[in-house]
This record gives C-alpha cells, structure tokens and sequence, in this order.
DNA sequence: GATGTATATGGAACCGGTTGCACACATTGG
DNA sequence: CCAATGTGTGCAACCGGTTCCATATACATC
C-alpha cells in the first residue's frame, strides 16, 4: 500500500490538512493529536513525497552543478565545497557533466534543460569553453546562476573566479626575480578557456614589466590535457637549447612536459624548468616537485554555493550581479630549480 | 506571467490535453492543431515542470549517487561512468557526499531521507564505513539500489565491486616470484572498509601460498589517507632494516610511504620496493612510478548505472540481488625496483 | 441509410501535497 | 450574558501536469 498523506489521515481520523499541519508544525493541531499522528508516521515509516511539496511550495530545494568530465583535481573539491553549504540548509545537487558520452552541445543542451525543466532554485557552472549560444539561453533563465571559471556578469550572471593574472605574474617574477630566467616558453591551454587566456596575459604583463621579450615562437597551443601537452612536445623541443623555462597555463601539461623531457634525459628543474598552475593534489609528489600557483577550489564551491543561496532568499539581487574574485597563492617546489 | 500548459491550451484555443498529446506525442492530435501548439510553445518559450510530471507519472527519472568525500581520485571516474549511461536514458543524477560538513551519522540519515522523499528511481552507493542501522534502512528502500565497494547483496541489494583479492595475490606474486621479495609489510586502510579487508585477506593467502610466514609485527593499520600513513611510519620505520618491501591498501598511502621514506635517504624501490593498489591518476606521475593495482572505477561506474536502468524497467529483478565482481589488473612500474 | 471504425478533442479525475477560508468550540473580559 | 478573541479542524482549491473516458465528426462498409 502506497502511503500518501491522506492515508495517514485515515489511519489517524483525521483530515490532510491537520495531517500537513502536524509534520510541517505550521497552523494549530493540539498536543494530542498531533502526537497521534506522528505517532502513526512513525508506525508506517510514512515519508512525504518531495516533488508533490515542492509543487505546492513553488520550491525545489535544488541546485544544478554543473561540471566538465575532464575538471579531474577539481572535481572533488568544488563539489565538496557546494555540497557542504547546500546540505546544512536542506538543498539537494543535481549533477550534469559536460562532455561525458554525447557532443558537447548535446550536453549543453542537456544541462540546459535540467534547469528548466527541472525548475532549479538555481545553477552552479562550471563550462569554460561555454559557447555564446547557451550564455544566451541561460541569461533567459530566472534562476540564480553562479558561473565560475568565466565572467559572464555582462550577461546579467554572477561569476567567481580566480585571480589568474596575478597568479602568473607572481610566477614569471619568482622565475625572472629568483633564478634569472629569461627565455621563457609558454603552454596555453584551448583558446576558449578564459582561464587559459588570462594566464596567458598575465604572463606577458610580468614579461614585459620585467623588460622581457616574449618570443613568439615560444608560445605553444595545448588544451589544458597531459596527452595533447605531448603532442606539443616535438615543436617545443627544437626550441629546448633557448630555452629556461616553460611555463604551462596548468599543471597536467607541466606533467607531460616534464614526462617527455624525462624521456629525452633531461631533468626538469636542473636542466630546464617546468612550471604549472592549479596545485594538483599530486603536484607535490611527482618528481621533481611541482612549482604552480594554488587555486582554491574547494574555496570556490563553498562562495558559490553561499551566493547561490542569497540570491534565491532575495531575489532582488538579481538585479546586480556580482563578480567575485579569489586569490591565488605561489606555491614554490622544485620543478623551477629551487632547492626545496 | 508564469507558463503552464493551461496558458499554452488557452492561447491555443485547445484545452490541457491536447496540449499535453501534442508535447508527448501520445494519442491523436491532428497534424493542424500540433503545429499551431508547438509554434505557440516555441514563441513563448514554454518548457514543462518535471515535477508535475513526476508526479503523474510516478517516475522521477533521477539516481542518486552517493559518494564519500575522501574518494578523491575516483570521484571523477565512477561520476563520469554513472552519467554517462543515465544522460543517454534522460535520467538525472542527484548527489550526496557522505561526511561533507555534518557528522558522518548526520550524513547517512540525508542521503537516506533523499532517496527517499525525493523518490528516487534508484541509487549507487559508494560508502565503505557504512554501518548496519543505515544498511537496514536502505534495505528497507523500494527504489533499486546499488552498493559499490560492499557485498550487500544478503541484504537484498545489488552489490558490485572490484576483485580486491586476486589484485592483492597478482601483486604479492610479483613481489615474490620477479623480486624474491620474502618479507613484507602491510599497511591496512581503516577496519571496516571491505576494500581493506580483502586487499590484506588476498596478502595473506597469497603469502601463505608462497610459504611465507606474514610477520604481525609488519602489519599496520591506518587510514586510507596520505597523512594517516604518514603517522604509522614512525613504527614501520623501527623494522626498516627487516623488510624487502611495503604493500600498502591503496596509492595515497603508498605515497605517503614513499615520501617519508625519501626523507630518511631511501629511496624506493631501490633500497626497498614500496606498492599500492587503486592506479590513481597520478600514480604513474610521482617518483618513483608506483608498481600498483588498477581498478576499472569508470565501469564500476557504469555497470552501476545500467544495472540500475535495468533494474528500473523489470522490477521483478527485485528478487534476486547480484554481485558483479570486477577484474583488477597489476600495473608494474618502478617502485617495486622492476627497471621499467 | 444504418453501422462500424479511425481520428480529434474536451472534461474531469488524479498524482500527493499546502493553504486560505469557514466554522465550531472554549475562554476571557466587560 | 454577549461579544471578542484564541484554538482546533475540515473543506476545497490549487500547484502543473497525465490520462481515462465520453463525445463528435469523417469516412468506409454492407
């Protein structure tokens, strides 16, 4: 027997209404009866059905996650983040990946319409090669979206992010500053990626700040992947003897990187350096030791999941969206020829 | 103006259901009338509330996927695999991280309540300090559920796992017959994960197969965590001199392991071969290359969730819970002193 | 012309809850 | 003693869809 509401009235002898009133406390019901009640809930194991609340309430209590297959380190900690804030108020994560199984834009459509249809209290997205037509359909949505990775707040959208520039500069003048580098190689990541991109600039800001030229030939185009930093490797090594450094835009490159100039009987860090960005949680115990910038993400989650949650209490922020901003830390190893 | 299908059959000049045939494509609506519909859909943009839906359909097309927030490395791959089969079949993931924030009691409880309430078609659980009250209360759960990393199955749910035991006996093996290896240690990952258990139960068969004598001096117990095993090294460290070589439960111990051991001027693999089992990500990346036990999380993954689709479409599979079993793989690198 | 069948549509009940309103009763104060 | 107020409860509408059933029309068949 399927337990519904009205089942539990009967048992009790009671209406619905007085039976609604007893589990959500709202209204008056007697000490004694509701008592009964609960007692009868108990008895049966009776659960409300969410999606017929949810219905009545006008709510969800859902938030949609949205994160790419290949986010790999991220992953957890961003989802530990959102999770952590959302489950202390009650809310659920419905989860879409980008990219697993069907094309891109099948998924994007996908992920899409879970926020529609699904009616979503509101959207964390993380999509950094998002295309213009889905910024489009999601500035349409009513729900509170937070995007990280991207500053979409032109389109009315709240984005988090990290501060890549200044990551990149700290790194180009740990390198230039420190160890006297000067030819410095650069692996960016795809063209889309903001991330990517501002990396990029960063670097080319502390280069010239430092009176250095960026050689063009030295600037490489990857895809953030260790097998496509590989596939890169062969126009990277004819430059190799005029070279001090390569700087990658993450550090699953720098990990292909290193891997390939291993396999040439150079070691990174003596012979030339390799340096990421991201601190991987396996970027202290490779060899050598990954020199990158941190990026906090679990960090990330958390003030997503936290701003997600303050618009849908006030929904008038929505007329402002905001773009916030997180530091990134130098985390200094041995990939740049540091002793320690 | 909030849409619903009566503001669409009204604009229409048809009423609810024909709307609703039109949009499903069920019973007969004349090819005139679906068009003038469907183009009066497109104009104002009107995309159905799932959970009315839901509700009428008694099918909520969402598992929920229940994952412990130290599952780190394998986060990305089971996640990957579980969605990747659900999207194609229009099923969405709901998600729960065990032990994010509250107490780990506090945890359960939710991810129960969710299945739950929120009438899940079905759920993947991959919680391997699971407690008896908790198995109880899912086992009591109409919705299909599958446990990953426990045999549950006497409990009446679909259980699916990965050959623990023949993993750690290929290892052993290796260490004993390519190495000559005969004494060596083992650090244990926490008593009641199931993964743990078996990985030690296939050392010690393994072992005795060998004809040799496993030392309890030489067993450790720690974590499953980098600096849990970290804290045990203290004591491993005191019969350093007596071992040829260190099994560890899984990679993120073996890492910490290795780090420590780095530390005293050893280098592994060398002076002593150390080894773990999981191949995470990274494995292959760190110094030296970890000689490890691969496991197929993408289609443990997988296989979960299709066995959960299939579940849902013959529910009279009910009666017969399965156990899947998954073959592991012995991956050799260098840290048990093999040269390649 | 009567009957049968396929097609097209609307009405109303239903899914499982919440909530505004009406009503009944008890208590209190003037 | 009556009005005002505070409690306790049920009815019915509503949230936004689906679906069974009844009705209506068109067309073919005998």
């Amino acid at each position: 027997m399927k337990l519904t509401i009205s089942q539990i009235a009967k048992l009790a002898g009671v209406s619905k209404s007085t039976v609604s009133r007893a589990l959500n406390g709202s209204g008056y019901v007697s000490e004694k009866t509701k008592r009964k009640i609960l007692e009868i809930i108990r008895k049966y194991d009776f659960v409300p059905d969410s999606k017929a609340v949810s219905l009545s309430k006008r709510r969800t209590f859902t938030v949609g996650l949205i994160l790419p297959a290949t986010s790999g380190p991220f992953y957890g900690e961003v989802i530990r983040g959102v999770e952590e804030v959302l489950a202390v108020k009650g809310y659920f994560t419905l989860l879409a990946i980008v990219d697993s199984g069907q094309s891109i834009e099948q998924a994007r459509a996908r992920y899409v319409s879970m926020i529609r249809e699904r009616r979503m209290d509101g959207a964390i997205i993380f999509d950094p090669t998002i295309d213009s037509k889905t910024v489009e359909r999601l500035a349409r949505c009513k729900a509170p979206i937070v995007f990280l990775s991207k500053n979409l707040q032109k389109f009315g959208i709240d984005s988090i992010k990290v501060d890549n520039i200044s990551g990149s500069v700290s790194m180009v003048k740990h390198l230039v500053e420190k160890h006297g580098y000067r030819r410095i190689a650069f692996v960016k990541g795809p063209e889309v990626s903001d991330d990517s991109i501002e990396r990029f600039e960063g670097f080319l800001e502390a280069m010239h700040e430092h009176g250095l030229e960026c050689d063009e030939s030295l600037v490489f185009c990857s895809d953030f992947t260790l097998e496509g930093a590989r596939k890169i490797f062969p126009q990277l090594k004819k430059h190799l003897n005029k070279i001090d450094a390569v700087f990658c835009a993450n550090d699953e490159m720098a990990l292909g990187i290193i891997d390939e100039m291993k396999k040439l009987g150079l070691y990174p860090g003596k012979d030339i350096a390799v340096v990421g960005f991201d601190d991987a949680f396996w970027a202290r115990y490779i060899d050598p030791p990954l020199t990158t910038v941190h990026q906090p993400m679990y960090e990330v989650g958390k003030i997503a999941a936290q701003r997600i949650l303050e618009r849908i209490s006030n929904p008038t922020l929505f007329k402002d969206p905001i773009t916030i901003i997180l530091q990134t830390k130098l985390i200094v190893r041995r990939s740049c020829g540091c002793s320690q």
